[in-house]
DNA sequence: ATGACGGTAGCATACCGA
């Protein structure tokens, strides 16, 4: 079984990008962020033509959350329970896959930063990390379940300085800040294992390049894209990877895919 | 220190992103 999430920044501006990703990896599920368009507007039919099931969360505009599955999603959750949400980031289902029943999680947490014009409004961190407590307790309810589970997106958290190029620069970020650290190692401490850092301890794991000047040519990069997964998912892990292709494609998102393979049963 | 660059909404420019 194959599962990649990509952060692919409009998925209408990205469906050459995407499309072509799916033809060459054909990963059986797909997890979006930023899809940036409501269900109205979806390329349902372009993505269903290639042979996927496709189950969104969708808003005018902004964020947005999708699950691609070449076997059918069953959706168990929209939205975080018990958090008021006025952005769509979170979609989860179950897929079964031979006899295999997985449970996924498309995710995409805020980013946190102070809007230009305010930089000292700290709201949208404050939002960050109450956003991070509701998510810290579906993850906890899913630790129950008896099955494999993977929760994977764009968590915008650079976890350690080993994550970005250049991290003096981005110490106060609000994709490094301490509070937001803390609650990811929490996380990563209740039972849930970061696969790609855990498989590859030195590698650096880039994820995502700034359009800007020559971030990519130069890979000044951060890892802010992980695939989380329990303990019935990660011993079943048999390789994972982020493929730099999307990236370096036309029209390409300022993210690139991360994918895994785990065993069949 | 700042902004670059790209997307959306909607038609000039503001907002958002990491």
């Amino acid at each position: 079984m194959k599962i990649s999430t990509y952060n692919v920044n409009s998925v209408n501006a990205r469906l050459d990008n995407l499309s072509g990703y799916l033809r060459t990896e054909n990963p059986d599920i797909m997890l979006l962020q930023e899809i940036k368009t409501e269900f109205n507007s979806f390329p349902f039919f372009e993505l269903q033509s290639l042979g996927y099931d496709v189950k969104i969360l969708g808003q005018k505009s902004y964020n947005g959350v999708a699950i691609l599955s070449r076997a059918k999603i069953r959706i168990t959750q929209e939205n975080l329970p018990d958090f008021a949400d006025d952005a769509a980031r979170y979609l989860e289902g179950d897929i079964t896959i031979g006899s295999q029943d997985w449970r996924v999680a498309s995710v995409y947490l805020p980013n946190g930063n102070p809007p230009y014009n305010a930089p000292d409004d700290d709201s949208r961190f404050a939002y960050k990390l109450r956003w991070m407590e509701a998510f810290y307790r579906r993850a906890a309810t899913l630790l129950e379940l008896q099955k494999p589970v993977i929760l994977g997106g764009d968590f915008n958290i650079i976890f350690t300085d080993n994550d970005v190029y250049a991290p003096q620069l981005f110490k106060d970020n609000a994709l490094c800040r301490t509070p937001a650290r803390q609650r990811l190692r929490a996380f990563l401490h209740s039972g849930w294992f970061d696969a790609f850092r855990c498989l590859h301890p030195q590698d650096a794991g880039y994820t995502f390049w700034d359009y800007s000047g020559a971030a990519l040519q130069n890979d000044l990069g951060m890892r802010i894209d992980y695939l989380m997964c329990n303990a019935y998912a990660f011993d079943l892990i048999r390789q994972i990877d982020v493929n730099p292709a999307p990236r370096h494609a036309d029209k390409p998102s300022d993210h690139t895919v991360l994918q895994m393979t785990l065993a069949d049963k």
